[in-house]
DNA sequence: TTATAAATGTTATATTATTACATAACGTTA
DNA sequence: TAACGTTATGTAATAATATAACATTTATAA
């Protein structure tokens, strides 16, 4: 049984406004929406952002400095994580495969390292993008 | 027959210094480590960074803001990318396994989306690491 | 050789993220 | 409930990463 992590005021704050805009968003653009909700500093959205990642509520798109809401209901920690992501729109999307992150979770190499985590971001052109 | 790309003067000064460390480095720390040879500013170096990426002789390592030359000789261009990266001693590796690209370079789900690039970073702790 | 693209040089600035320190709120358990 | 440890908050300063804008030079190819 997963504990449930009931969120701080400055998390939920952070956490409703990245769910709602259904997209990435960067961090200072969380800071500018906040503000008027008290939230001043870099450094308060910073350790929102750290801790709903830890818990698995949000993702950070590392190649975008973005973070994103978790789309997998299922997904408690960010252990394993896959997105497609638009070269042209920007839109962002958690893709959950089950077939991939089993194919990754158990990937090993003759590295002879046990990974525990992973992330993996898929470029391209989305529908809307290509057919224009 | 792919285009043998002749490095310009920074494209090689740079590629050089990050060929012959081993492993990821950083661009302000290239900057430093260049200055000596008359690259002042970090224009200079962020643009041969881009190149020498758009050309598939170093990769960037996006959880890590950093810059590693590649270890595949046959990767001329960064389209489809795996590293494994020890989460202690920041050791980084890329991983050339002809399954997983193949697994994944063919990889497509519901979104009608046709991935044309991907980057994958696998995290754990390496041999080294494990043991201490 | 001329014109086009690629690369360079330089200054300034934008964007992303962390350090350091002080205080407050919360949860546990003695 | 008092005391303690942990988590969260507030605030200021600054570090680290990356790009914009503009002028000039060098390489490439028609």
């Amino acid at each position: 049984m997963q504990k449930v992590h009931s969120l701080s005021k400055n998390q939920k704050i952070i956490f409703d406004l990245i769910d709602k805009s259904g997209g990435p968003m960067k961090a200072y653009s969380i800071l500018f929406n906040v503000q008027k909700k008290g939230i001043k500093a870099p450094l308060q959205v910073y350790r929102a952002l750290d801790k709903l990642v830890e818990i698995g509520k949000i993702h950070k798109i590392e190649s975008r400095n973005a973070f994103i809401a978790c789309q997998n209901s299922s997904c408690q920690i960010s252990k394993a994580t896959a997105f497609s992501i638009c070269e042209s729109c920007e839109n962002v999307s958690e893709i959950s495969n089950s077939k991939l992150s089993k194919y990754l979770s158990n990937f090993s190499d003759h590295s002879g390292m046990k990974y525990s985590k992973y992330n993996l971001e898929f470029f391209g052109l989305c529908k809307k993008c290509k057919s224009k």
